[in-house]
DNA sequence: ATAAACCTTGGACTATAGTACATAGTCAAG
DNA sequence: CTTGACTATGTACTATAGTCCAAGGTTTAT
């Protein structure tokens, strides 16, 4: 069982963190210590880990919380997680398309203008606006 | 040439948010009347909308701000333009190759789970954390 | 037994991207 | 010539996602 900073280092996120996803119910309330100090354990640094990459991939913890609902088995959140899951799923396979799109516009934009002064003078400054 | 409002309401934000653009410098001053009252063209128009949309697709409103470097042909924001272009389309291709997983894993999760019953007992629970 | 290094809570503070509000000036219609 | 609908500025407030700090309690090492 590891202390609050433990779990905070092997999460790679500062102990501030920890408190706040506990205050925001992204994590369960921890056993405590005689003295009301908090313990951890290795699925506890797997729970962070996750939040931290799908945060990274852009859902807010809003979103995280209600999919964690699924690995809680918390009847309230699954109530209507198909409906949430199939709405993410469209919003990003529209956002998918939508980066593809901007890669292969800047893609463009480096092929035309592979330096600085020609980017300047870039035939399709127009193009982007 | 329109009012604030008018261009507000082409753009489908609010007013204080064109002159909070203004002070970003995401939007150049605009010409006045003689009252003070900013006047704004079609030109203005594209260009907020081109701001939306690329914040739609997860660039900073500090990107939005490099990336029209090329627009306004400004120099300054020109010199490490390529740098940037590059390093962007670097992040993108990775965030476009994890959403991908996402969307897989999703798909997946509704195939399995296709009712909320099945889906509150999952066997896939596991492998989501 | 006392300092260093932990932990607790609560509240203040940060950045980003707006949004709202108070106060005041401007303009067009009746 | 005043009312209503616009505009201006500046300041304060919102949400999200933290981050930092102060005051105090606990544990460990010397």
């Amino acid at each position: 069982m590891y202390q609050i900073s433990e779990l905070a280092k092997r999460c790679g996120v500062n102990k501030e963190t920890i408190r706040y996803y506990e205050k925001r119910q992204l994590l369960p309330l921890p056993t405590r210590t005689e003295a009301g100090y908090r313990l951890y354990s290795e699925r506890d640094v797997k729970r962070v880990q996750f939040i931290k990459r799908l945060q990274q991939l852009g859902f807010s913890l809003t979103e995280i919380h209600q999919l964690l609902g699924i690995v809680d088995q918390d009847k309230e959140r699954c109530a209507h997680m198909y409906e949430f899951v199939s709405r993410k799923v469209g919003e990003l396979q529209r956002q998918i398309e939508d980066l593809q799109r901007v890669v292969h516009v800047l893609q463009d934009l480096q092929k035309r203008c592979p330096d600085e002064k020609a980017l300047y003078e870039c035939p399709m400054i127009e193009s982007l606006i």
